[in-house]
DNA sequence: ATGAAGACTTGATCTGGATCAAATCGCAAT
DNA sequence: ATTGCGATTTGATCCAGATCAAGTCTTCAT
């Protein structure tokens, strides 16, 4: 499970990029065309499977990455073993700490994935270089503050089965495969993932999610398949 | 009680610095001094009272604060009056969300203040164009984001008991008064505000303190003053 | 001083979600 | 097909924290 990220952990900055190049754009849609080919020459393409943890809570911030496709949550474990995911990545984000040299959380792929690869030294080299890269970086740094704000509000205010309909909510909200009004995506997330995120148990998640079932505003295709009909009635399951 | 708020809604960028410029650079440490002179003739001091609102939710981001003295609460309401504190600000921490037009959240502060206020096309120009500038905001959203995740920690897996030690804690560790193991210090915050911050009510918040103070940990000097005999013992109530 | 209105504490009771305990459902290996 | 194992669902019970209901303590106006 964790072979991908030995290796990862084996790269410096003369590592030449694979097979990345082509497709570095949409990665890194936000940066100039002289950083593209500038962290061309210094990247490294990697698939990492469903479960593989990328970062550790606790290591060192010795490398950053931009997710090109996949899901990566963002998660926090207390000595006793409590849990909570503090955060969900999308392509085309960027998943490190600049500036911090210990990570207070762990990076791990809850589907599998494809990521690029960086060093750290590179990545804040640039960051005091270019200003686009830092504008972009800060830009996301913001988005994603609003986010765990957002997220506050949930965990600290919100019932059960208004926390399970947010998640579907911010799940559906980055699926392509979206009609008008209906909206079909894979959960990516296990029952215990969920839970973990909603500060909740499995048996909680489990039973919200067929009460939204049997309400009629979801519908389980498979265990980690879901279509949403309206996602308006969606919406209103999440505020009173 | 909303005066302050309608007087700081009227500055432009040609109103001048009154009384600042002696104590700007407490404000502004990470700036440098060029800044420092460029803020000062366009900013503008300003007392406000406990429970003044600085930024409405919903409202525009017409202006940005630097705390210079006082707390800060960051909060967000949902339409049934839930209400959730997702921030506590500091001197000299920055308030204010800039590129983003609308606010997502209100800021009001928790105990008598001093701002310093400046408009919003001024910083976004001082951003585009201060490299040191940029740099520091950029590092207050990624202590902000930090903070933010560790209370979503809080929010989703801590028991009342540990949510209420972790807000002592978080406090005492801006206070001041503090010798090699006790420290003592102000509140800011009424039970309401705790509990709006916790997730609990103020019932639980009040019975919470009564049992630290029971259990030798705090001494409840007045309503509002707290003395923390030895932080290390508070810190083990915060996890298991 | 006296009264009135908030803010806080304390007690009694209730309840949403946790915990404990079986099923049941995949699904991969044989 | 069968077995085994982990993930999920479902049911029964429990309990931490919510809710409801009095008090008490502060503070401030008269």
């Amino acid at each position: 499970m964790d072979v991908a990220r030995s290796e990862v952990l084996e790269i410096g900055t003369s590592v030449a990029c694979r097979s990345c190049q082509a497709r570095h754009g949409v990665v890194c849609g936000a940066l100039s065309a002289g950083q593209l080919i500038e962290l061309g020459r210094h990247s490294l393409r990697r698939k990492v499977d469903a479960g593989c943890e990328i970062i550790a809570q606790g290591s060192e911030n010795s490398f950053y990455s931009n997710i090109m496709r996949g899901v990566v949550k963002l998660c926090k474990v207390m000595p006793d073993g409590r849990q909570q995911i503090v955060g969900l990545q999308f392509a085309p984000d960027f998943v490190g700490r600049p500036f911090v040299r210990e990570s207070t959380l762990s990076a791990e792929a809850a589907t599998d994935a494809e990521i690029c690869v960086f060093p750290r030294n590179l990545l804040e080299r640039m960051i005091l270089e270019t200003r686009e890269l830092q504008r972009s970086l800060h830009a996301q740094a913001l988005i994603e503050l609003d986010a765990a704000r957002e997220w506050m509000l949930t965990l600290g205010r919100r019932t059960a089965e208004e926390k399970v309909a947010s998640l579907l909510h911010l799940i559906a909200a980055h699926a392509e495969t979206a009609t008008a009004t209906s909206t079909a995506f894979d959960l990516s997330l296990s029952r215990a993932e969920i839970a973990d995120f909603l500060g909740l148990t499995i048996e909680t998640v489990s039973r919200q999610l067929t009460r939204l079932r049997k309400s009629g505003v979801i519908r389980i295709e498979n265990i980690r398949h879901i279509t949403v009909p309206d996602m308006d009635a969606l919406a209103k399951k999440i505020s009173g």
